[in-house]
RNA sequence: GCCGAAGUGGCGGAAUCGGUAGACGCAGCGGACUCAAAAUCCGCCGCCCUUAAAAGCGUGAGAGUUCGAGUCUCUCCUUCGGCACCA
């Protein structure tokens, strides 16, 4: 390479190899509890062990070490720690593919990858680190889980699974394809099997209301989990069922109770079981409602089907029969497995009702078509326009012709709505004694009644379940219970743990060896001492990727955690994937408040702002590999890596092909998406790396795109980046090799000197601005960029000129400093510093005399259209600027002989002339 | 199906509080240097019409609010993330 004939040439390898070397020795990123200093928790959600980083890690930890390393500059005592999400599928998936036990499997990958991650120079913790797959990590999760037994806070209960028949195991919804299971390709079943569950619910209204508390969350992930927590307030009704027994209905709608014409129950609805059981044609419907998957997707998206169960129920308020039929889009896991349909205002219903001739009945109008009613009651003939257009607003029935109000009343009332439900509240029609009323009348009448009838009452339900924590898997944190045939579910006693999972097992079937092993699940009771099972189960990974972030806080605590991690807590800074923006994000703010109501922490909530950001994407390319036509489109095509492919542009560079470099021959372009083994459109980071160093990879993968938006990898992209870091660390080393220069004297500027110092300050304030509150990398890297450009153009070789342009590059050093640590690290040392960069170097602060504007530059508009630009001092009065505008070229030119409507004037911004 | 987000030049993106659309980078084109190539440096670069200038058009589509809309409101389209056993 010819950088090696330069020695002032930038070498990547060898100055990230010296940087990484000297933080290391001097263990610069271990850090501890020191009370006189402002504290910074910057945490990145830690990775699964797959076998290698990939670019999504890159961006999570670049982010999270730009964040870090800007927060020590700061002042801050900076805590940024690493650990491995160790347990889950993956290695399970990979041990019977390849024969290796999960254990090992997953401990080569952590090595490899602490290497990989080493090699990126992130300003980690090492100390700190743990895999969740260390007894000594997950015994803290077990002891933890016996105490909420013992709270009652764990229960076990009957609960639903996707079955494989052929294979007889238990399946993961990513397990199951198209409501096949992924290697036997047999229908799955929904079985039910006893599992055990954390009381999230008990929390529900504590995990709302803290949302409010959160101002340094995004607003999309507040709002997602809102709706996932999903509270309703409503009424839970008794309906009796004409022969004998009752059924409950939950609904947030009690005013369209009048408009109930049908009830419908889940498939596994005690009531559905009982009619089914002398009656072929409803078993046969249940049966059917148990083939396919448990996930909600495959469940909404499933055609919605019922069938008439013969029952009928009483209406609670009309005693009007109401036929009850079996639906498959009842859910038994929310509310009370049953509901009542109102057709006419109700989407679901709606469909449910048209598909099967139900009666469908309108009980609530809009105002309008309220006002309509009023007006016919007066004088039916002259307002039929009116009911016209207020029957087209509620989607109803046209009125062709004039007719007294009490022929077309009934008439609109009972025949609604040939297009669509009215969803929105209103007054209530044909509801006998609650007509008039609005949605709050009737919600509190109808309360009234059933509260004292004794038939209803009003009722909070959450969207939100319990968390089911059971997985029927080996490679897990066991559950720790005890199965006693006299005692029943027992805890493991505290000094009995950890419940050690074995790890020198053989994993060749699709089996746990915890089950399948008859020898591991013996032991005896700890309460009657008689023999017993141990639980098979394991835990949910997200179990261990709940409180991780409180570990690292209190390295090698014999208890989970102890009172250093009150010093670090709440993470000021949690990075991770929009992915996480529910699920895992939930469990962790749950599992904060099952922490503290332990007496570990002392807050609410576990980090104050969060940071989602978004996945990194790549082109596709691929060539149809002439496989059957039945294949589906994904199987027919051979997908080709972005890196064996040259692209084709025309004369204008718009991309007109692309060929594989092996032969030379076309391939297709496909979309561009998220890096997948299976679109085979991943680039290796290692790779990325060994070619342009890890500064260079930092600094793409913050300046492609704002770090909540996707982020396209592109290898031209990175070699400008490349172009810019080779020609700072030129400036840099070439401008030290001159004669030294004296200090830079203000008061002796030029205005060319005082023009390049004002943007070097005002770079300052916008980077640290941009890193600091906005979070927008991209811009702060371009805003550096802008800067470089301007010194190329900066020639004076003065004493004020050198000394300038040495403020500039030094200046510049630090500023990026966050994202190519290396580099600077190297370019510091070239500068003459005696200390090293990351020895507690401030943050650059800009000087306020450099960064004063004597005069703005205004935009003139007319009529809104730009028509030429205006020079004007700070201080321009608004006479000055419209008379100074008016007589602009561009601006005499629009304004013609039109007459002058308004002038708008903004100082400092623009003036709008508006002709007419 | 439900919840959330995003659509701006050939491409990634910028425009931070409703005020000059396209910063910065990539690709492309032209030039300098070189025996030549690479690297590097300089210049041009939204579309349309044009010798040029000027005008006109332009932020997924359609409407609306405003002196002024990429930005606010409504409707629609497309793509992406999540949907409780992938992590």
């Amino acid at each position: 390479m010819q950088e090696t004939h330069d020695p002032s040439a930038y070498n990547p390898s060898a100055v990230e190899a010296a940087a990484q070397k000297f933080w290391s020795d001097t263990h610069a990123f271990e850090v501890s509890e020191d009370a006189s200093r402002a504290k910074y928790y910057c945490l990145s959600m830690l990775p699964y062990p797959s076998g290698a980083l990939h670019m999504g890690h890159v961006r999570n930890y670049t982010i999270g070490d730009v964040i870090s390393r800007f927060q020590r500059m700061q002042g801050s005592n900076v805590l940024q720690p690493m650990a491995w999400d160790a347990f889950g599928l993956p290695a399970e998936n990979a041990a019977i593919k390849r024969g290796i036990p999960p254990a090992k499997w997953t401990r080569e990958n952590i090595t490899h990858m602490r290497g990989q991650l080493k090699a990126m120079g992130f300003a980690i913790d090492w100390s700190r680190e743990f895999a969740t797959c260390d007894p000594d990590y997950y015994v803290h999760e077990q002891r933890m889980f016996v105490r909420l037994f013992k709270q009652g806070l764990v229960y076990r209960k009957m609960s639903v699974v996707n079955w494989d028949p052929v294979d007889q195991t238990v399946l993961a919804n990513e397990q199951v394809v198209d409501g096949r299971g992924w290697r036997s390709g047999a229908v799955v079943e929904k079985r039910e099997i006893p599992q055990w569950f954390l009381k999230i619910t008990a929390y529900a209204d504590e995990l709302l209301d803290g949302l409010d508390k959160l101002p340094g969350w995004p607003e999309a992930v507040k709002v997602m989990q809102r709706n996932w927590l999903g509270r309703s307030e409503g009424l839970e009704i008794r309906f009796d069922v004409e022969d004998g027994g009752a059924i409950e209905v939950f609904t947030t709608r009690p005013d369209t109770l009048m408009g109930a014409t049908c009830l419908a129950i889940a498939a596994e609805h005690p009531l559905a079981q009982e009619a089914a059981r002398n009656n072929p044609a409803l078993q046969a419907f249940i049966d059917e409602c148990r083939k396919g998957g448990v996930s909600e997707a495959e469940l909404e998206t499933k055609e919605k089907r019922g069938i008439e169960t013969g029952l009928y129920a009483l209406h609670p308020v009309t005693g009007e029969r109401v036929p009850i039929w079996i639906a498959n889009f009842v859910l038994m896991n929310y509310g009370t497995g049953a509901l009542m349909a109102v057709p006419a205002h109700d989407q679901r219903d709606w469909e449910f009702a048209t598909k099967y001739d139900l009666p469908i009945k309108m009980v609530v109008v809009s105002d309008a078509v309220r006002d309509a009613i009023r007006e016919l009651g007066r004088d039916a003939a002259e307002n039929t326009d009116a009911m016209s257009a207020a029957l087209g607003q509620s989607k109803a029935i046209d009125v062709v012709e004039p007719r007294p109000a009490e022929d077309v009343l009934p008439e609109f009332e009972n025949s609604i709505i040939t297009e669509g439900p009215f969803l929105e509240h209103g007054t209530l029609v044909n509801s006998g004694e609650y007509d008039g009323m609005d949605y709050r009348q009737a919600f509190d009448a109808l309360a009234a009644r059933f509260e004292r009838e004794g038939r209803g009452k009003r009722q909070v339900n959450w969207r939100l379940r319990d968390w089911g924590v059971s997985r029927q898997r080996y490679w897990g944190c066991p559950i720790p219970i005890i199965h006693c045939p006299k005692c029943g579910a027992v805890p493991v006693p505290e000094d009995q743990l950890p419940v050690r999972l074995p790890e020198d097992v053989a994993f060749s079937g699709v089996q746990s060896p915890l089950k399948t092993d008859p020898e591991w699940r013996k032991t005896t009771c700890p309460e009657c001492g008689g023999a017993a099972m141990r639980e098979t189960d394991t835990f949910d990974t997200f179990m261990e990727s709940s409180w991780y972030y409180a570990r690292y806080c209190s390295p090698g605590a014999a208890t989970q955690i102890d009172a250093r991690a009150n010093y670090w807590l709440p993470v000021d800074q949690y990075i991770g994937g929009i992915e996480h923006a529910i699920l895992h994000l939930l469990y962790f703010r749950f599992y904060h408040k099952l922490l503290r109501d332990a007496g570990l922490v002392h807050s609410d909530e576990p980090a104050t702002n969060l940071l989602c950001q978004g996945m990194v994407v790549a082109e596709t390319f691929y060539r149809d590999s002439g496989l059957g036509a039945r294949d589906s489109e994904e199987q027919q095509r051979e997908w080709i890596n972005p890196a064996d492919v040259d692209i084709q542009r025309d004369e204008k560079g718009r991309v007109v092909g692309a060929i594989l470099k092996a032969d030379g021959l076309p391939v297709q372009i496909g979309a561009t998406e998220k890096m997948s083994k299976s679109k085979n459109n991943g680039v290796d980071p290692q790779l990325m790396i060994d070619k342009f160093g890890a500064d260079t990879v930092r600094l793409f993968s913050m300046f492609a795109s704002p770090p909540d938006q996707s982020l396209e990898w592109n290898e031209a992209g990175v070699e400008g980046m490349s172009r810019f870091l080779k020609r700072f660390w030129r400036d840099v080393t070439s401008h030290v090799a001159k004669p030294d220069h004296p200090e830079f004297d203000p008061a002796a500027q030029d205005a060319t000197q005082k023009t390049l110092r004002r943007q070097l300050h005002e770079t300052i304030v916008k980077v640290g601005d941009d890193i600091g509150r906005r979070r927008n990398f991209n811009t702060a890297i371009a805003a550096l960029m802008e800067l470089l450009n301007a010194l190329a153009k900066f020639d004076d070789m003065s004493d004020n000129g050198r000394a300038l342009r040495h403020e500039v590059l030094e200046t510049m050093v630090l500023l990026l400093n966050p994202f190519t640590p290396h580099a600077s690290h190297a370019l510091w040392q070239a500068l003459g510093h005696e200390q090293a960069l990351i020895e507690d170097v401030p943050w650059p602060k800009a000087d306020p005399a450099a960064l004063v504007r004597h005069s703005v530059t205004l935009a003139v508009q007319v009529n809104g259209k730009l028509r030429g630009t205006l020079e004007a001092g700070r201080d321009a009065t608004r006479e000055q600027l419209e008379s100074a505008a008016r007589a602009l070229p561009g601006v005499v030119a629009a304004v013609g002989d039109k007459s002058v409507l308004k002038v708008v004037v903004v100082p400092g911004r623009i003036v709008n002339i508006v002709v007419g």
